[in-house]
DNA sequence: CAAGAAAGCCAAATCGATTTGGTCACTTTA
DNA sequence: TAAAGTGACCAAATCGATTTGGCTTTCTTG
């Protein structure tokens, strides 16, 4: 258990009383630098080791400004990107990035998606990797404001954005759909303004004007979640019956619009089918499962992290990001029962 | 985009110089402490507004000697806690304690278990929780070298570990199977020495004395992931054709596991019946669905966070934590196909 | 051999906040 | 009227490191 005479660390001081030098040749000696005789320098390291000192990460992070820690901001509604059970696109990134981080000798912070609290101020970070920010977002104003760096992961075109290809995976849905033998495939999509929802509409108009089927699109609001889902979902088979494919990016609206199928008389998978974004539980442990897109998160979080820490350490831009495109991967809910 | 030319913040140097005080009387004015006339107060708070001045993080925590940050920490190796996708036992509890960590005024910090690397030293927190420690578990002896307080989630019994109820678990599997009909459940465990391990043997060995059956167990080890649990169960069911039930408590095994039985001709909720522990990612994939049990992390990662908080905050400990039961989640692989 | 270089070391400044221990000018109270 | 408060403020110490700018010695070298 933890020990709760809490010995006060030794410090550097206490090094330079021990070792009877200076405080700066304790400092010169330890990371290498300066002008040390190698006696010296071995006596001072003897010293360090016995008196088990480890210089204070505090104490450096306010003489070097920097904390060498990073975090992962988004301002998306939680209910979207966590989910019920904490599991998710958030968090799956999260822990990609924690990882690459760690490698790259950041530490990691995690500020969970928390609506209101604007956490930005209370984190002692170097960069951050933002996630889809709206437009005018509280968090990139705040972060600019503190003039900490950030990386945007799935934002407008730039330097300094990661793209999530939402493009090619809107497109491999409604081809999928449409492969399948869906006639009149529709879009349920979330009513907030973001790149995903945007580039959606366009791939899916596009493709209604190229093969032929008349677009029909229903919108929820993303803080309703499944039930928003599931309602937009109802209404739009109601008043289309024709309707025999759905195509519902947000994976929330996505069971929420198995719901609405199921409820409507349909076979979800035969004559009536659907899919959907994020490859993430819900699709997977949905009845039936899901057909939907492997994002490739682990790599869109590495190439995050690789591009801020290259900002932060000031070294050249790593090359070109070589992002593999997104695959699709089908399940039952648009190739039938097993 | 993070703005690349830096504005170096306000510090409390600039607002003082600015109000024409002190930087005592700033830092009064703005803590609500000492005596500071009203007017001076407001003036302090306008300039501070006004240059947009928020105090630095870094330089509280060199001054205060804390961080406000705690972490969750474990030395299990990856393949066990975070499985491929990085979603897992690990991450859901990571979540959860961020989640209630961030409610009481700390930043959480990921450390992913990384095997060798010790990240005690690289990071700067108050407190930390640490996840299963193995006996002389290197994560704890850091922490205690350290003088970082750490409350322990599954470790021997005390006043700083909050249990996850592994007795209560395997009573659940074992009973389950037995309830279902199985004659001759096996167990399948971990060839690693920590609790979780050691209730399932022990509760095992009881039930089968109690109930009457022949205890059989069979080890892999963790390390393997899912192909060790797959050679072990394969073996079992070869040299004990009678074996009609599987409790395989660690889910990468348990995936393994059901491998083995269709690959034996079993048919998995019919002739043999699998129950696993963590119903995370893999037992709500796999095929068929594996009965699991519902551990309630949120609980146990919020009673940590709370017991750690108390100790830092130095109040009273929080009440006994009235940590709910675990409940049992029955899927296919025990019921039969739907 | 004197000027200059280099080795070896250290005192003090610095990072940005909080806190301690004052000073000074006015009241109160005894 | 002297002693004791108290309101308002500030200089300097402090936290624990790194870095700047010396200051001595001891070589080199023209």
């Amino acid at each position: 258990m933890g020990d709760s005479s809490r010995p006060s660390r030794a410090t550097i001081a206490d090094v330079a009383r021990e070792a009877g030098v200076s405080r700066t040749t304790v400092s010169h000696a330890l990371n290498g630098l300066g002008k040390v005789n190698s006696a010296t320098r071995d006596k001072v390291k003897e010293v360090a080791a016995s008196l088990n000192y480890r210089p204070s990460v505090r104490a450096q992070g306010l003489r070097s400004g920097r904390s060498q820690a990073l975090a992962l901001l988004s301002s998306m509604p939680s209910a979207v990107s966590a989910g019920p059970s904490q599991l998710g696109f958030f968090t799956e990134l999260a822990m990609g990035c924690a990882r690459i981080a760690l490698l790259k000798g950041y530490v990691f912070v995690l500020a969970p998606p928390d609506g209101d609290a604007n956490p930005v101020d209370r984190l002692d970070i170097d960069g951050a990797i933002l996630l889809e920010p709206a437009a005018d977002d509280p968090i990139a104003a705040a972060l600019s404001d503190r003039g900490i760096p950030f990386v945007v992961i799935d934002g407008p075109a730039g330097e300094r954005t990661v793209d999530l290809h939402h493009e090619d995976t809107a497109e491999l849905l409604v081809s999928h759909l449409v492969e399948r033998g869906a006639q009149h495939p529709a879009l349920v999509a979330g009513t907030d303004r973001r790149r995903s929802q945007a580039a959606a509409r366009e791939v899916y108009e596009a493709a209604a004007a190229r093969v032929g089927f008349t677009p029909l699109i229903a919108e929820a609001d993303e803080s309703d979640g499944e039930d928003g889902g599931y309602r937009a979902s109802a209404r739009l088979l109601a008043e289309y019956p024709e309707v025999d494919g759905l195509i519902v990016p947000i994976d929330a609206f996505a069971t929420g619009a198995v719901r609405a199928g199921v409820e409507a008389g349909r076979t979800v998978g035969d004559d009536l089918l659907i899919a959907t974004r994020y490859d993430g539980l819900r699709a997977r442990t949905s009845t039936p499962p899901l057909t939907a897109v492997d994002l490739g998160l682990d790599e869109i979080s590495g190439a995050a992290v690789e591009r801020l820490v290259a900002i932060l350490d000031g070294g050249s831009e790593p090359d070109a990001s070589s992002a593999s495109a997104p695959t699709l991967v089908v399940r039952e809910s648009t190739s039938g029962p097993a």
